[in-house]
DNA sequence: CCCCGGTCGTTAGCCCCCTGATCATCTGCT
DNA sequence: AGCAGATGATCAGGGGGCTAACGACCGGGG
């Protein structure tokens, strides 16, 4: 019976018993799934805990690390600045949203909003000295975590394991695709697929 | 560069070239760890998605999910009740957060709070039949949703791939826990660790 | 030339999540 | 008994995410 509750993981017999009462339940699916989940957020506990000691939360990093590499792609003339627009479109979140990221980022002094030359209803949000200057007294860290929290897997584990997640990621980002399969709305979960699930 | 940018993955050799400017990066690491939060978080969102459509949050969510099996397990005498300290530990958020979790589930008539019977500091949440309708509504398709996300693994992939995850979970909860290392703050990140990773 | 659709950034309002403080209550110690 | 500390729930305040709607601005078609 636990499904999302990213604490405790439930024990696979635990779920077997749930797929009893349940028979659209697939106990090794739910396991995966809740594996899935649960080490996704406490891998990102981890870097969290990290920025957040210099006031940094992942979306502010977000924008931070779109700027330093606007900045350092060759075709950019050097330039590190982004319309709210392209910071959008590279964080992944809503416009509504780098407005606010923005909005606290400038306060703070990483980043400075100018308008922009070409198109007045633009705006130019550019890193300053001092939100790159905190980029790189982070980023060492950063990339330590990351090796140190794959350290327990060899080279050929990691390989596996990106095809893996690479092979339920695009699943997963199939739904918001076109839907391809023509089903009924933006889900693709006709019987026939669950099915094939199950016997398979 | 990129590094927690969830949208568009960067490609291997980008990483590689990044690498050159940062020695502390581990170009698969990071591969692993993007792909990671990448897929989780894509995961994430079609259940949500699925949520959504009847008002759900992750958190909210919890809150059902622990008071339904709270009732269904078989120690609990039927009582379909928590106190918001228990829910807070299931579903691994703070107490203060419950409380505004729970606001507006009562506010929806999902559940209900009633004063403890022991304990007057204590109030006991418990689900409404309202409550109960709607995790009997949305649970079939949440398991379909979950088994379709998995169909693309074969059972042997499913097996390996909580098992490599739970190695990367294991590692990433290990900083929390009690610094069985004796480390020096919260972050095992010695430098010891990271030289074993890079040499190993 | 002017208008109309589309895009841009922002605002307003909501939810969720956190930390820290507050207040009520329980419990153990003297 | 009475007080101190621990433990409950809640509130205050902040950040960050969303959608919907707005005013400003660009561009193309009459």
């Amino acid at each position: 019976m636990p499904l999302l509750m990213l604490k405790d993981l439930p024990r696979y017999e635990c779920l077997l018993k749930a797929a009893q009462a349940h028979p659209e339940l697939d106990p090794s699916a739910a396991e995966v799934f809740l594996h899935l989940l649960r080490s996704g957020d406490e891998v990102f506990r981890v870097v969290d805990r990290h920025f957040a000691r210099h006031q940094i939360s992942e979306g502010r990093f977000g924008v931070l690390m779109a700027l330093w590499s606007s900045a350092e792609r060759p075709g950019g003339d050097g330039r590190q600045a982004l319309s709210p627009a392209e910071l959008a479109e590279h964080t992944g979140v809503t416009r509504a949203t780098i407005t606010g990221l923005v909005d606290t980022l400038e306060r703070d002094g990483l980043v400075a909003r100018s308008p922009h030359v070409e198109d007045r209803r633009m705006r130019s949000v550019s890193l300053t000295p001092r939100g790159s200057a905190l980029l790189r007294r982070i980023l060492p860290e950063h990339f330590r975590r990351m090796a140190w929290l794959m350290a327990t897997l060899d080279e050929q584990e990691r390989v596996t394991l990106v095809r893996l997640l690479g092979k339920v990621l695009q699943r997963a980002s199939e739904e918001v695709g076109e839907g391809a399969s023509g089903s009924s709305v933006a889900v693709p979960l006709g019987a026939a697929e669950v099915v094939a699930s199950h016997s398979g």
